[in-house]
Parts: C-alpha cells; sequence; structure tokens
DNA sequence: TTAGTATATAAAGTTAACTTTAGGTCAAAT
DNA sequence: ATTTGACCTAAAGTTAACTTTATATACTAA
C-alpha cells in the first residue's frame, strides 16, 4: 500500500508543504517518486513520519532528526551514537516532565485562587486576613 | 530589598537583554526606575517573572502573558476571563503531558532497541527471526 | 477540449522570541 | 582625569519551522 503526500497529510494530520519541506531537509529520503516526479509513500515513510512527530514535542530539532536519519543510513557504525542521542534525548524529556509538572502546579493554584475570587465577586478574598502576599498569588 | 537588571538576570538565570525585552513588551509593567533610568525590581517583580518563567514551557506566548498581567491590572472586572484563561491552559498543559508520556514511550523503546544492538554489536538482531518490522523500529 | 484537481519547484514571506550592535549616560575606582 | 563596569535605548539581525506565492505539469471527468 502507497500514499499521495496528500493522503499522508490528511493520515497525519499535517499540511502538504510541511510535507515536502521535511522532504527538503532530508527528514524523509526513502519517498520515491512516480516518472513524472511525483511522491509515493510507503507505509515505512509514514511510520518514520510518526516517529518525527512523535520526538518534535520534545523540542528535538529538525537538523537533530535529519542527524539521526542519516545516522541510520550509515548502518551499525552509528549504534552508539544513536544510542547516545536517544539517552540525552531522555534527559531532555524527563525535565521537560519536571517543568510541566510545576506549571500544572501553578495553573491549578490559579484555578482555585481565581475560583474561590469568583465565587466571592472580588480578588479581595485572598487580600483580607492575609499579611505579605504579593500582586501574583 | 531591591534588585538591579543584572542581579534578576543571574538569580533567574535569564540574559538581561531578554529582562529588557520583557519590560519593553510589557511583561513587568511594576519595575520602578531611578531618577536617570536604571530599572529597580522589587521582590513582587521577580515573583511575577518566576510567574512568567513558570508558564512559558507550557507554550503560553509573551502576548498571552501579557494579556493577563493587563487583566491583572483591571481589577475584578476580569476574573472570569483569568479563570477561564487558566482552564484553557490547565488543557493544554494537560495534552501536553500526554504526548510526552507517548514520546518518553518511544525515547524508551528506542534505547532498549539501541542497547541490544550495542550488545550484540549490530542492528540485524532486531532484522532477524521477525517478519514484517520496518526500519526505523 | 476544456475545466478541475492534485501534484511539483523555487523563492520569498512570516512569526516568535530573542540577541546583537551601536551609541550614550553615570558613578566609582585608579 | 580617565578608565572601568553597569546601566540605558533604538534598531537591526537571527533562527527555526513553516507558509505563501507564483508558476508549471499531468491526469481525469464532462
Amino acid at each position: 500500500m502507497t500514499y499521495s503526500i496528500g493522503e499522508v497529510a490528511k493520515k497525519l494530520n499535517l499540511s502538504i508543504p510541511t510535507l515536502r519541506y521535511y522532504d527538503r531537509e532530508g527528514l524523509i529520503p526513502f519517498v520515491e517518486r512516480t516518472d513524472n516526479g511525483t511522491r509515493v509513500f510507503k507505509e515505512s515513510d509514514i511510520d518514520l513520519l510518526k516517529v518525527i512527530q512523535c520526538l518534535k514535542p520534545s523540542g528535538m530539532t529538525i537538523k537533530d532528526i535529519k542527524t539521526f536519519i542519516e545516522w541510520c543510513s550509515d548502518g551499525d557504525s552509528t549504534l552508539q551514537q544513536r544510542y547516545d542521542l536517544f539517552l540525552e534525548q531522555k534527559a531532555v524529556v524527563e525535565k521537560q516532565m519536571e517543568e510541566l509538572k510545576n506549571t500544572m502546579d501553578l495553573i491549578d493554584h490559579k484555578c482555585h485562587y481565581y475560583k474561590v475570587a469568583l465565587e466571592a465577586g472580588t480578588e479581595n478574598v485572598h487580600k483580607n486576613n492575609k499579611i505579605g502576599n504579593t500582586v501574583f498569588d
């Protein structure tokens, strides 16, 4: 089973120009072409795009991903580099998860703060009976 | 206790130009100035900067944050908006946490994949005895 | 045969969030 | 008295990741 660029775009919820951009940047070097130059995506190309989509939210750049793809093409001599890359990325994601947890705690605090303020009709409920809290509590 | 821009930069691990940029963008409107124009940061300004730093990793933009700061200055009439903002942001962060979990699962899979490959000396350990797995397993 | 639809490329434009550069003020130390 | 170091502004530059625009080709249905 193969897919056109439009089909892949729909399937993965990416725009067609984004897919062409990824191709230009060397992220999907195994996509084939018809005689007149139209891209033909295989399942394995889609799998790779899914990996890319999964790696992106962790802040891995297009360039980093390209490097990884190149290493894949280079075979067993790059196994250590690829392993190291993912170990590093694991650390990055762990840090992000912590940060996101802190953000969530702040947001929960804010939600509670504004819920109470709304019920009272004024933010002052948080100011009265308290000393030393800041404007941005 | 007050702080110079350089002290705040060190304390919060932000660059001086970034702090000036935030000021220009209206993110820290309560920072005062000396007669000759030098910024003077109070504890409450630093608290606000910490809130900003906490909100940023969740993808909240400078513009969104500015809107929030403006609402804060507008008083009780914006309580609902502020509450809604944080409810929305909560949903955003929840989604991000899920995505990050997926990313982490993929990374763990890759780490294991490359660990095994390294021990065997070749990626082929994953190809032999198996049918239908992709190049990017 | 012509209108519509999907594809292609190259190159320019966009946006966010900074950073860098250039030029200037001011107080303290040498 | 001048040099050093920290501060200031305005404006231009940077980078990533796309998006948009302009132009062209190719198949497909009426």
